[in-house]
RNA sequence: GGAGAGGUCGCCUAGUCCGGUCUAUGGCGCCGGUUUGCUAAACCGGUUGGGCGCAAGCCCUCGGGGGUUCGAAUCCCCCCCUCUCCGCCA
């Protein structure tokens, strides 16, 4: 949700910013929504203030006075029952109309309307020259029996898989190492609820405008959350931080659950769109003045993992016309898959400023008063991608893949060779 | 799923039966001050959150939403959540 207040006072600032963004709609009808609701606020609060001394009056007068005390109090309170409704009409009106309206881009967000407008930063870490013909995700796997997508349909439909074998092993060991990587960097380990409440989804900015996204459970009004952010933001819901707990840093994993709806066609087999995955998600509610240092050092955090399991990657500015809703900035990395010869995003870092943390209501005391928090959320690792980043980088002529440095701790092996 | 007990301004707590100086009590914690080699203690003051307003001030807020009433923390209805016991279950 954005400040209202700010957009009363300064409406010119947020019909450039949306211009930015491509044009964004019913900002009119907003700040007309806004004025008729203050209009009327003041109103009523002006008769609600002369009723309650009206009616405070009854409790002192005598026994003769009050019949006539009480008659004067009662034409006031029914004429504030008769203003009520349209107060609350206007509330609600306002509230859902603004509901719509998404996150201003920061300044160094790149100008455009579309993906294609989205600015390549950096290139990273070297492509391994193959002197042999790559394989695919896909080959890989079913080579190395790491997922098997096919019963995944038979069970559950298109876009599930099962992961098997050493695809199994090789999550676990990913998702562990993120785990670690992010604990000694004050991020405690989380694991979330994955079906959360209306109010989660809302306050996190996937509702209203994503609903088609996600999975509703319909019988006990819970919607399956896409991503761990949902929930950790949301544990910190109504909540007041002390100023000197932030940044708190939370590492959220959890399974993700997405509809893709709209991507019929892309990307149909293998882990890169799938219906459900696993994921570590880093998180922090931050000091505002603070908070894009806090981007910066969860994008660190995000190309230290990247470049420990020796994956190739380069780093994507959203452009204004491609940011969510919540976000002001969004940055986004993307692994070099050689065997499907294109890059494939990993991972995604955005700070959402104050707009989840209206919504939530979290908020930090310093000393003069209460304040929004900053909230920024940043994949550490989306398991079923990182493999298909991992075993496309690190495939050897013969179809086996070697296992960075990093990560034989946790698997417990050092290669994976195809079956027999 | 069944039965019961609860939810009060950070935490604990009084108030709810019997509606009106409740403008919500007290303790702890926290902040400021006095005293003081320093710290602590003691004492004094402050401390829910939000909205409107240049300000004075006003409005809302006792889990949420309705209702009764001139007036609701208090009475009525619905919902949410927590706890206890039973049932079921990994």
């Amino acid at each position: 949700m954005i400040d209202l207040k700010q957009l009363r006072e300064n409406p010119d600032a947020f019909r450039a910013a949306y211009a930015r963004r491509g044009g964004v709609e019913g900002l009119d009808r907003v700040i007309e929504l806004a004025a008729r609701h203050r209009e009327s606020l003041a109103e009523v609060e002006r008769m609600r203030a002369e009723h309650n001394r009206a009616s405070k009056a009854i409790g002192l007068a005598s026994a003769d006075e009050r019949p006539a005390a009480i008659e004067a109090a009662r034409g006031l309170a029914d004429q504030i029952k008769g203003l009520e409704p349209q107060l609350d009409q206007l509330a609600d009106d306002l509230e859902a109309a603004a509901a719509y309206l998404p996150n201003l881009p920061h300044e160094s967000v790149p100008e455009g309307t579309s993906e294609e407008e989205n600015v390549v930063e950096r290139e990273v870490g070297e492509r391994r020259d193959l002197d042999f013909e790559p394989l695919d995700h896909v080959a890989l796997g079913e080579r190395l029996g790491l997922f098997d997508g096919e019963r995944g349909a038979k069970t559950s439909g298109s876009r599930f898989v099962y992961l098997t074998g050493s695809g199994v092993i090789l999550e676990l060991a990913l998702v562990r190492f993120a785990i670690d990587f992010l604990s000694e960097r004050g991020f405690e380990p989380v694991i979330t609820p994955v079906l959360v409440r209306r109010q989660a989804m809302y306050g996190t900015g996937f509702l209203p405008t994503e609903e088609h996204e996600f999975y509703k459970v319909e019988r006990d009004d819970l919607y399956l959350a896409g991503t761990s952010e949902v929930a950790l933001a949301s544990m910190r819901a109504e909540e007041i931080l002390s100023k000197d707990e932030l940044p708190v840093r939370v590492a959220g994993f959890s399974s993700c659950f997405r509809r893709e709806a709209g991507s019929y066609g892309k990307d149909t087999r293998g882990l890169v769109r799938v219906h459900q995955f696993d994921k570590v998600e880093q998180f922090s509610f931050a000091h505002p003045e603070d908070s894009w240092d806090e981007l910066a050092a969860i994008r660190a955090n995000q190309e230290r993992i990247l470049q420990a399991l020796e994956i190739p990657y380069r780093v994507l500015v959203m452009c204004a016309g491609d940011l969510g809703g919540s976000a002001a900035k969004k940055v986004d990395n993307e692994a070099w898959l050689p065997g499907a010869q294109r890059y494939m995003e990993v991972t995604s870092a955005t700070n959402a400023t104050d707009y989840q943390a209206r919504r939530l209501r979290i908020r930090f005391k310093d000393g003069s008063g209460t304040r929004l928090v900053h909230t920024l959320n940043g994949t550490a690792c989306a398991a079923g991608r990182m493999i298909v980043a991992l075993v496309e980088n690190h495939q050897r002529a013969d179809g086996s893949v070697t296992i960075p440095g990093a990560l034989t701790p946790y698997t417990g092996f050092a290669e994976i060779t195809p079956r027999a």
